[in-house]
RNA sequence: GCGCCCGUAGCUCAAUUGGAUAGAGCAUUGGACUACGAAUCCAAAGGUUGCAGGUUCGAGUCCUGCCGGGCGCGCCA
């Protein structure tokens, strides 16, 4: 990566000319305004504290050290305030072109995380009814990420909590059973903060149909069995959803399973021996504010049952401890960032870093349909479902517009945009630019140009300023694959594989790849080559299909 | 009231984490197919970065105070 190659030669020249200086923080980076050259750096502006100099004068000095290297450097300029100007040469640029062509789909999957364990935790929706558009989201998100940290070297695991016990899991055994003695012909009175949808109904016809007894059965019973089939249906459901949106886990972790094998008392235990619980108002408190939460909180109601912040402690405390994972993430709906707080803080309760921890809020997604904004509710059962949004946009497109923000920024779904096959939709503009490279090698094999030797073509034939620019965005995706994975940010592939559409839609139109001059033309294959394996690994890392027609 | 996120072109969002003249897409207007796919391209226009201070060579980005929006603030999950 040339900007990394920049960074040590500048480096290197420092230590030759002033020795040492350890802890020195400057930039090499890409200028907005290309007048100001492929790559600047501040670092004279940096140094002038430390040495005492004219800015300028420390620039010029590095500057025309620098020069020698004019297999890399095309021209090197100093300008005021101090900064540092490089033109790359095209030499360059190529050599990463067959790089590019070398190592094929593998091309920037550079060891980022040197093997760390990293457990991505995400939708981990409640089973009490279908996945909707915000699920959907992250879906999307927490899928896309576990492909790049897979690609920049992290061992990755994907997992889904289930929620399957407490409060919620019993209003949904008792909204099914509701549904079920109104399907019986009973008059029923339905409570405000039951669950509304007309799923509700479908499972309240099953039960009936495996237990027709159901409702001369002891209240309770029928109940809990209202509760397991709901569950059982309801996750059946959820799974069938991510599976269609190719979100696949390795791990599907039960929360009553954490009671099952006693991992929560066992961690209750240990706060305990700590003398961080203590009773107030017959329920039991943990001392979360001595790790920096504004109140204390609840592990064991006063009706004796533990709170979903319990499982949460014992659930966590065992992806570290007993898992060994050395970084978790957890996907969030920003609804819950009051809760972040309060987790991280049993983690100091047990000395594990809270940085350990990375915890991804993602905004809201409001449905925009006809001008209007859609708002959504499960218990009210008004949502849109991930399975009709899919049904009715596609997978691809849909992905990818979830992936198309940062996490940190709300997100507008117009599902009329999403749906058109036009222009409009950024998802087509990129992967037709693969499909038209695609058409472009399929026509160069009628032409008979069938096994080209990349070994023997003449790069230097590539001249165009149209061409160059390709080169140079060519070499700009390991920058940013490793931003992405660096600050968790998907989005900023997708942002990338547009501009590099774009830049390819506008060489196309001006420029014939297949032309009389047959080593011009190998050169032009090679170019297109290079693009389309940027596009497939890019697209693939949003899981997202790269066709080859469309 | 307190906490978190946000405020950038008519709309939806970027801005290399403090860099030089703030950029895209959509929408609008006008143009380009007898050569590899027009789901494409070219051009025009669009801004006091919510407001006011501060920090420094340099601020959309950092600090303080307001204004406006979203989300939280349970012995729910």
């Amino acid at each position: 990566m040339i900007k990394r190659k920049i960074r040590e030669l500048l480096k290197e020249t420092i230590k030759n000319f002033w020795g040492d200086i350890s802890s020195l923080v400057f930039e090499v980076e890409k200028p907005k305004n290309e007048i100001y050259g492929d790559y600047a750096t501040n670092i004279a502006l940096v140094l002038k504290n430390k040495l005492k100099l004219p800015p300028m004068e420390i620039a010029e000095k590095i500057a025309s050290k620098l020069r020698e290297k004019s297999f890399i450097f095309l021209k090197i300029e100093v300008v005021t305030p101090g900064f540092i100007n490089f033109w790359i040469s095209s030499n360059y640029y190529i050599e990463n072109l067959k790089k590019i062509l070398e190592f094929k789909e593998k091309y920037g999957s550079i060891n980022l995380g040197k093997e760390k364990k990293v457990l991505i935790e995400f939708v981990s929706a409640n089973p009490t009814g279908p996945l909707h558009i915000g699920h959907g989201r992250g879906a999307a998100y927490g899928d896309s990420l576990a492909r790049i940290l897979r690609f920049t070297g992290y061992k990755v695991v994907k997992e889904y909590y289930i929620n399957d016990k407490g409060t919620q899991m019993n209003i949904l055994g008792e909204s099914v059973y509701l549904r079920a003695k109104e399907l019986s012909g009973e008059k029923i009175q339905f409570p405000e903060d039951y669950y509304k949808g007309e799923y509700i109904y479908d499972i309240a016809k099953e039960v009936l149909a495996l237990y027709p007894d159901l409702l001369s059965m002891e209240k309770e019973k029928a109940i809990e069995i209202c509760k397991k089939l709901a569950t059982k249906i309801i996750l059946e459901d959820i799974k069938k959803d991510l599976e269609n949106f190719r979100v696949f886990y390795d791990n599907w972790y039960s929360e009553s399973s954490l009671y099952e094998d006693e991992k929560v008392e066992e961690v209750l235990e240990i706060l305990k021996e700590k003398n961080l619980i203590y009773e107030k108002e017959k329920a039991l408190w943990f001392k979360s504010t001595l790790f920096g939460d504004e109140k204390d909180r609840v592990v064991i109601r006063s009706n004796g049952e533990t709170t979903y912040f319990t499982s949460d402690i014992a659930y966590h405390y065992e992806k570290f401890i007993e898992r060994n994972f050395d970084i978790a993430i957890n996907v969030w709906g920003a609804d819950h960032h009051g809760y972040v707080n309060r987790l991280k803080a049993a983690l100091q309760a047990f000395e594990i870093d809270s940085q350990k921890l990375k915890v991804i809020l993602i905004q809201m997604v409001n449905l925009i349909e006809g001008g209007e904004r859609k708002s959504m509710s499960t218990r009210k059962g008004e949502f849109v479902e991930l399975k009709e949004l899919i049904n009715e946009v596609g997978v691809d497109a849909t992905r990818f517009i979830f992936l198309s923000r940062s996490a940190d920024s709300p997100l507008d779904f117009d599902i009329e945009l999403a749906k058109s096959k036009s222009q409009e939709n950024p998802v087509y503009y990129v992967q037709y630019a693969h499909a038209r490279i695609c058409s472009i090698f399929e026509k160069a094999k009628k032409n008979g140009l069938n096994q080209i030797s990349w070994e023997d073509v003449n790069w230097n034939k590539l001249k165009e300023k149209e061409e160059i620019e390709l080169l140079k965005k060519l070499e700009e995706f390991q920058e940013i694959i490793e931003s992405a994975a660096n600050s968790f940010a998907p989005y900023k592939i997708t942002y990338y594989l547009l501009e590099l559409a774009k830049q390819f839609h506008e060489y196309y139109s001006k420029h014939r790849v297949l032309t009389e001059d047959l080593s011009l033309t190998y050169a032009r294959l090679g170019l297109c080559l290079a693009c389309k394996i940027i596009f497939k690994i890019g697209l693939n890392l949003l899981g997202v299909s790269a066709p080859e027609k469309m």
